[in-house]
DNA sequence: GTCTATAAATCGATAGAC
DNA sequence: GTCTATCGATTTATAGAC
């Protein structure tokens, strides 16, 4: 799983897989159904972590401002709790039949943010600087970009992503 | 080019170019050198780029937050113009020597980057709502997450990434 | 459950004719 | 410059002994 991570799915054969797990490949086969099997599961773990939060009873009700803040905060808590598995998901090109289901999945997930930007500003809530399927996109980017540097360890992470989003990542000071 | 942004270039074969260039394998090799040496030419062109906004005036005189707000702008428009070399850039793992070298310079300029960060909080011209460090990553995540949703005409796209980056991504409203 | 051996396909790259 | 043919290595995956 880490290596799909450090050397990309493409690049990591069943060989490099099967010596990180210190067994022969044909062994490495009797475990797992084979290469595609696996990154399946790594998907749809990450994707079940992600779609669980938009269920909780936070994320569904009170106000659109209140709902985003939560939802937001949760994904970058999935996003620690899993994250070989939301890397890898965020790095899927849809080369497979696999990929192309977990980007679609992706792009729900990322639809349901949108629309709820959209309706927080509409409700008055947040300002409209730019325009709300583009802040809808560059908070999605900010938030996904974590997994590029994230190790464990930075519990207030959650938090501070938080304060990032909705008071500035740069404000004007004073 | 392309082949290498929609497949990834692990996944894409020199067979996959040839036939993209509407010649065959053989005849591709006559006119590249060889894999490496197409990626490695595409992530040259990159960093020229992006290393090119750094020695610009506008981003070696004047305060720390006006040198970083130029700087910004100017990786967007670096990466509005040159988009797929930009975004195989940002794809690259470490896997090659090419790929080594590409990933050393990428984080010489995102070292810069931070250093200016953290130099606009220390003169006081931005608040340090979140750690300088922090800021500075989040600042490059959310630039760089456009390659995976830009396409061309969006010719106002820098100015309101900069007003996001520096007004905050969903300000609160009044 | 682990191994050796190997199949069948594909990979990056080259030889050499035209 | 383009082609057919092919090399040698590597790929995913399987067969079958222990």
């Amino acid at each position: 799983m880490g290596e799909f991570i450090t050397r990309g799915y493409d690049a990591t054969s069943m060989e490099d897989l099967s010596r990180a797990a210190g067994i022969t490949k044909s062994s490495f086969y009797h475990h797992f159904a084979g290469k595609d099997a696996l990154l399946r599961a790594a998907l749809e773990r990450a994707l079940d972590g992600l779609f669980a939060i938009l269920d909780e009873p936070a994320a569904t009700t009170g106000s659109p401002l209140a709902r985003l803040r939560y939802i937001v905060r949760g994904q970058v808590t999935v996003l620690q709790h899993d994250l070989p598995y939301v890397t890898l998901l965020l790095r899927v090109r849809g080369n497979t039949e696999s990929e192309r289901w977990a980007l679609e999945r992706r792009r729900a997930f990322d639809a349901q943010i949108a629309s709820l930007v959209l309706a927080a500003v509409e409700a008055g809530e947040i300002r409209a600087g730019v325009e709300p399927a583009l802040a809808a996109r560059l908070l999605s980017g900010l938030v996904n970009s974590i997994v590029e540097w994230y190790r464990p360890g930075r519990t207030e992470l959650p938090d501070d992503v938080v304060r990032a989003v909705f008071d500035g990542i740069l404000p004007a000071a004073g």
